[in-house]
DNA sequence: CTGAAAGCGCTTACAG
DNA sequence: CTGAAAGCGCTTACAG
């Protein structure tokens, strides 16, 4: 009789789940035996450990998530918010930073804001409302720190992407060295001869942009040297902002022998650009990336360029978020640079006199 | 005194989150009633209802997604399993299924299985755990089929990327019309007045490269027409192997005016050995892709190519999954053919004689 | 070593 | 229109 409601049941929806009651009136034990045997908890038995075990494999049983978050208040889901994954920076982000989570025992929830300030504060609430354990912000607006702290005030968060401003703002991050990247691309491109160099696509709103500057002129300032800044007044660093860009540069006649742009897709742009002007890169002009974008590494791109190493960023934030998960630690915020790293490739030579 | 216990909770471990009890308290109202205020149920008069969420808002409350799903036995929450989220065609999929199922309500997990088979059942597992209301397998390896029906037999789920067996693969699908793809590419490079041509890096294991062909074939022979087949041994379609296969062809003294590549990234590994060859493309030598990921329309790159019009197979999949859950429906298979589009760029040039 | 009981935060018949 | 009660599937002190 029961049987058969149960049928009734079972064809109407999907198949229902077995549960630990299910497992445990097979074993004839409680559900409390059930359960201490799936948590690992060493007070009990191996026998019965082991038989129950058994069972749950046999019974296809698996263990409702669900509940036991519920009851544990830890759900082992850390939250990721991209402007968008279909960026290749954001897509080996995550890539890295759900694989590295894994290995922790933490699952991630990937949402896409599409860098729209609205859409971040949905997401927010969407993850919060879904228990996560924690949330990792990738992003590199300047307003990044302010969100997470309006949004989340109360769950351990980190920012990948930005600097968080140097102090007052209260979060965590992890982002790579700016500063040392603008260093190492000036003492690239020094190391080849070049002394009149062009720095395109500087976006003066960009706290990334203004480090990576810095750092460039800085060494370049050691041998008297000065760069020229090319502005970008878009708002974001495409490959077209790099073509316009360098079609007015090319147009005016570019007294250079190098240009360091502030990304590699402002570089691609320039490229797409020199190649309209029958400027040959890197005989006639060499160029220098910052990011390390996959598309760099294409065949007739081969772009040299300063890696952002997008995995040791994903473990940076990976690692520092589960550390708060784990230690309920809310009063400190740690900030992690990761070291930059050339990328020798084939659109920078050396000048010879 | 029961206060003061609470606070240090509270110091302890992150700020505890307000629950439908506390807003009943408030509000001086069951429990139930708030939750028929947040669920929108009609059956309670406006005032009342407008005054609980107007004290929710003022609270910071937000509905316990756990709990909820726990007791409505749905989460809302579809999964989707990708090999690899950093390869474009598949972050462009994963980005049109996410946004396209934020619309209609449901939430995505996201899950790169590295195209390892241990650990797609591994995610189908974890997924399954968390209950998700079905899964989206984004795959076009040809076991794909049979991983759905071993790891998810009772949930529902459909497989993107291969047409699912012809019969027998008891699995719902979407993926382009292959076939017709290979008829679009086979009729545009006739009337570019090509007539031979190279069919590049056919793996004969792949249905999907099998379908393209076929069309291809039909479409050439026609006119009389046998295009020369370059099988591809490798078990991936990489740039390398394009590169490898092509270099091999135009050593060999590449007689052809055309080269329709089975995908595009064996077709850039084309535009690399060509480049080293010093053979022109157009001008020497057409070139015709098939996927349309990102990477082909890139300055220097620009390739011709045939689209799989990844936002339509995401919203196919979603609304084809999304049925099946709302109509607790399991006894139909659906399977969704995409129209290919032909992507005119600048790799493939007419003949003049 | 094992079980009964309480409870995580909700929802939903069932009464009124 | 509203509340008391049962229950979703688990875990974890608390007893024994």
């Amino acid at each position: 009789m029961e049987r058969s409601v149960r049928s009734r049941k079972e064809a109407a929806s999907h198949m229902r789940h077995v549960t630990i009651k299910d497992i445990a009136r097979i074993a004839g034990v409680s559900t409390s035996t059930v359960s201490r045997a799936l948590s690992g908890s060493k007070e009990l038995s191996e026998a019965t450990r082991e038989r129950i075990v058994k069972i749950c494999n046999e019974q296809g049983y698996r263990v409702n998530a669900l509940a036991r978050s519920l009851i544990r208040s830890r759900t082992n889901v850390i939250g990721l918010i991209v402007p968008e994954v279909t960026n290749p920076f954001y897509a080996e982000v995550s890539l890295g930073i759900e694989t590295h989570a894994r290995q922790l025992g933490y699952n991630v929830m990937l949402c896409n804001s599409q860098q729209d300030t609205k859409t971040t504060e949905e997401l927010f609430g969407f993850l919060t409302s879904h228990q996560v354990d924690g949330i990792i912000l990738a992003n590199s607006h300047s307003d990044a720190p302010r969100w997470i702290q309006q949004f989340a005030p109360h769950l351990p968060t980190v920012l990948l992407g930005t600097p968080a401003s140097l102090s007052g703002d209260e979060v965590n991050s992890v982002c790579v060295d700016n500063l040392a990247g603008g260093r190492l691309a000036a003492e690239y491109l020094l190391s080849l001869g070049h002394r009149s160099i062009a720095y395109l696509g500087h976006r003066s709103g960009s706290l990334t942009h203004q480090l990576r500057l810095r750092g460039f002129m800085e060494v370049l300032g050691k041998e008297g040297l000065t760069p020229t800044v090319i502005e970008n007044t878009a708002d974001s660093s495409s490959i077209g902002a790099g073509y316009e860009l360098s079609r007015k540069l090319f147009n005016e006649g570019c007294p250079h022998t190098a240009i360091f742009a502030a990304t590699d897709s402002l570089a691609l742009g320039a490229m797409q650009a020199a190649d309209e002007f029958g400027i040959s890169i890197p005989d006639d002009l060499s160029l220098l990336g910052f990011d390390n974008i996959i598309y760099s590494s294409l065949p007739k791109i081969t772009l040299s360029t300063i890696d952002q190493r997008k995995s040791l960023l994903a473990e940076a934030a990976v690692d520092i978020l589960t550390q708060i998960i784990e230690s309920d630690e809310r009063d400190e915020f740690t900030h992690r640079m990761i070291r930059p790293a050339l990328i020798r490739r084939s659109s920078c030579a050396s000048i010879v006199d």
